[in-house]
DNA sequence: GCCAACGTTGGC
DNA sequence: GCCAACGTTGGC
């Protein structure tokens, strides 16, 4: 299994109304670097759900529901989305200032390449941002 | 509100 | 093919 971080800016789509959707198409990323990590998905995968510029937390998990797909809302190219549903909160969301403050996490895609909207995690960053959010699942 | 990072566009 | 200008993202 592989483990990615999606982000989401609550003001256009929060955890919560992703938790009330029940299950939701990840469509309109524009960027060829998270089209790619979107096509490497499969079913099954995991990955936190972060809230960009509102939050700046991981607030929860979810998993990959439907492997890559076009992009319906995309005009042209080969865009392409997945569908994700919500596994669950974290119990205690873990902020970006907590990531950054830790050496370890230097290397996470988060950190490094900050506009990056869908990027991997390793499984080591994974377990050790579970840790931090008391995550048993 | 500012600014750094980075992708895209367009002139040459 | 280079590079300046510009737009967008996203943290601070």
């Amino acid at each position: 299994m592989n483990y990615w971080l999606v982000k989401s800016e609550p003001d256009a789509y929060s955890w919560d109304q992703f938790v009330a959707d029940g299950i939701t198409a990840w469509t309109g990323v524009r960027n060829h670097m998270a089209k790619n990590n979107l096509k490497a998905m499969r079913l099954g995968d995991r990955m936190f759900y972060y809230h960009s510029n509102i939050g700046l937390e991981i607030v929860g998990v979810a998993e990959v529901a439907r492997e890559a797909y076009r992009d319906p809302t995309a005009q042209g190219g080969d865009w392409v989305c997945v569908d994700i549903k919500p596994v669950g909160p974290m119990p205690v969301p873990v902020t970006l200032a907590a990531i950054k403050a830790d050496p370890k996490f230097e290397d996470l895609a988060l950190v490094r390449l900050s506009r990056l909207s869908v990027s991997p995690v390793t499984k080591p960053q994974w377990d050790r941002i579970c840790r931090m959010g008391k995550w048993t699942g």
